[in-house]
RNA sequence: GCCGAAUUAGUUCAGUGGUAGAACUUUACUUUCGUAAAGUAGAAACAUGGGUUCGAUUCCCAUAUUCGGCUCCA
């Protein structure tokens, strides 16, 4: 079966869930009903509110009409006709008068008693359509055409499959990220939390998720040092005027947190970290050959995030950024570029994410300048460059309109993660108008003052997301150098806690994140916890070590264990650890 | 923000118009154990605020929080 009759199925399925709601509910107003990735859903709107509960007669109903129903009628009709024809439905009366607005015939489908403004197509008879491949998934609100200023309708989702077996494998997967899913994993793990009293959006990093958040920023800071990288601190909150300069204050316009206090303070929080570092930049006399100046970064930012649409750690209201700025001559850019592209590159592949990605080389939409500051030849410039270094390092980008950001072009870095899912983290981006904007100057040779040039980095994007994307990647068997715990130490008995524990201390002085659990129980409960946390190594000694003077190695991902010296074992150790994989 | 659902112990789940039951966790004691949960006893919860009621964890209303969804176009 191809995808256009998949989706003639899941579009007919569309039209039988819309006669199944008709029959209960005759009043419902009936608005789109396409097909989508897993299957179909209708909008209605209902004069009553129905409820998940109503789900399963409605799709009871729809088996009963797939037997009734048999084909689907075209049938092209006269605008006029088809107003007439849809009076009183708004929704219907609007399609149509776009419909009228492009020139285009309105065409109706008939099956059984519903026939329904639509495009088509559809399946020649419901007889193609398999019976247990579908079913109804959940009730969802949707505003008319997505737009929040329209009327909220009901939407009816429903999944739908070629075959049985198509729909369980479904289900199977979306079980599968279920338990992937970085909110039950951070829970289970303890990661992180949220607390009602602190607030939505903000999340509280536990011991161990602040060990894994520590670890991802002394290793990227650490590579960023090599390319000539310092860090800055700059405070959370500024005057607005900062970022009326840099254009975020109307950029952000109403995801801007403000400070105020009794005394009459007025602050904003920041919103990204650039327009500050600007500030240090610009703190005195800048010379062509310091250039560049290059400062990073990893702190707090404040986006005031729509209510509905803060959740886990994907959308919050204080982010953690790992950002940096690269201030540089015109002349040094692609050099730059191409640094940010080798570390992001590097980390990537230290992670086994650089295969299946592309790179997005996001440029302006041109038929909307007024989107963007900053001059049309600078942007010109800039684009060419980043497409120059995407085609000297072999990057193969593709070319985005409308990608670009405020201030400028960029490179964007595509992944997919063990699950399929894109995810869309680094970015390396040109700036020619923000230093315009602050009048950051640098004396050139000529003794002139000149515009530097701004390259913004992001390699981990943002702590939480980046978090996101370990958890559900490794399933939160993270890499050693990035596990809470890096290794277990279990006694068999008490009377081996003296040698396991001067084993225990021999690897943490290797600076080894060591677990030494000598507590009073079972060593198959010590081990049935190391498991369920996902620790990488666990060594349970007891009578057979002390004596062999060999340890056995229980690993995260073997079924076996391994015999190893002590030594061996401190020299694997450190390797995994130094080499961060 | 809007539509809908949910909220019972630290966690995962039962359950009821007469204030609750389990497992894991935890605490104490017993047990000293060789690769995914030892035994016994204890501690621990109906999100918050109103209302209805003789009586509310249960029904109703608000609030908070969480979850799903909010243009893959007729």
């Amino acid at each position: 079966m191809n995808e256009d009759n998949l989706n003639n199925i899941r579009h007919s399925l569309s039209h039988l869930l819309a006669g199944a709601v008709l029959s209960f509910y005759p009043d419902a107003k009936l608005a789109i009903g396409p097909a989508i990735d897993t299957g179909f859903y209708y909008d209605f709107e209902f004069s009553t509110p129905i409820s998940d509960k109503d789900l399963e007669k409605i799709e009871q109903k729809m088996r009963e009409l797939m037997k009734k129903w048999s084909t689907f009628e075209k049938k092209e009709i006269t605008v006029r006709d088809a107003e007439k024809m849809f009076a009183g439905n708004p929704y219907k009366l609007e399609l149509i008068a776009d419909l009228k607005k492009d020139g285009s015939k309105p065409t109706t489908y008939t099956s059984g008693d519903l026939t329904d403004l639509c495009a088509g197509p559809h399946v020649a008879s419901t007889k193609e359509i398999p019976k247990d491949a579908f079913k109804l998934e959940r009730i969802a609100g949707a505003y008319w055409r997505g737009d929040e200023k329209n009327k909220m309708l009901t939407r009816i989702y429903g999944l739908a499959f070629e075959s049985k077996e198509d729909l369980t494998a479904y289900e199977l997967q979306q079980k599968e990220a279920e338990k992937r899913d970085h909110r039950r994993l951070g829970k289970e793990l303890d990661l992180f939390c949220f607390s009602d009293l602190v607030g939505p959006g903000l999340p509280l990093y536990t011991p161990k998720g602040t060990i894994i958040i520590d670890e991802l920023q002394k290793y990227i800071e650490s590579v960023c040092r090599k390319y000539g990288f310092e860090k800055v601190k700059t405070p959370h909150m500024a005057k607005r005027i900062l970022f009326e300069t840099s254009g975020h204050a109307a950029k952000f316009a109403d995801e801007l947190f403000a400070v105020t206090s009794p005394k009459g303070h007025q602050f904003i929080l920041k919103p990204v970290q650039c327009p500050a570092q600007t500030q240090i930049y610009a703190s005195r006399i800048r010379t062509y050959k310091e250039l560049p100046i290059r400062y990073m970064e990893s702190d707090r930012q404040y986006r005031a995030e729509k209510t509905g649409e803060v959740g886990g750690l994907n959308r919050v209201y204080a982010i953690t950024c790992e950002d940096g700025h690269s201030f540089c001559r015109v002349d040094q850019v692609k050099q730059e570029v191409v640094n940010m592209v080798n570390i992001i590159r590097d980390f990537y592949t230290s992670l086994g994410l650089w295969k299946n990605n592309w790179v997005s080389l996001s440029v302006r939409d041109y038929a909307h300048p007024e989107k963007y500051i900053g001059d049309t030849k600078d942007w010109d410039l800039c684009e060419k460059m980043l497409q120059e270094v995407s085609d000297e390092m072999g990057l193969n980008a593709k070319k985005c309109e409308g990608e670009a950001a405020l201030y400028g072009p960029k490179l964007d870095f595509m992944f997919k993660d063990a699950m399929g899912k894109e995810i869309q983290i680094p970015t390396v981006q040109l700036d020619f108008a923000t230093p315009k904007r602050f009048n950051l100057t640098y004396i050139d040779n000529m003794g002139k003052e000149v515009n530097p040039v701004m390259v913004h980095r992001a390699v981990l994007g943002s702590y939480e997301r980046f978090l996101v994307l370990l958890i559900e990647h490794f399933a939160g068997n993270f890499p050693v150098w990035l596990s809470p715990v890096q290794i277990k130490i279990i006694p068999v008995r008490e009377n081996h806690n003296d040698y396991a524990k001067k084993i225990a201390d021999e690897i943490k002085a290797q600076g080894v994140r060591v677990d030494f659990d000598n507590t009073d129980e079972g060593m198959g409960k010590k081990i049935r916890a190391g498991k369920v946390n996902k620790v990488p190594y666990m060594l349970v000694i007891g009578d057979k070590e002390i004596e062999f003077g060999e340890l056995a190695l229980e690993i995260r991902d073997g079924a076996k264990q391994e015999k190893i010296t002590l030594e061996k074992l401190k020299t694997k150790l450190q390797k995994e650890i130094s080499e961060r994989l």
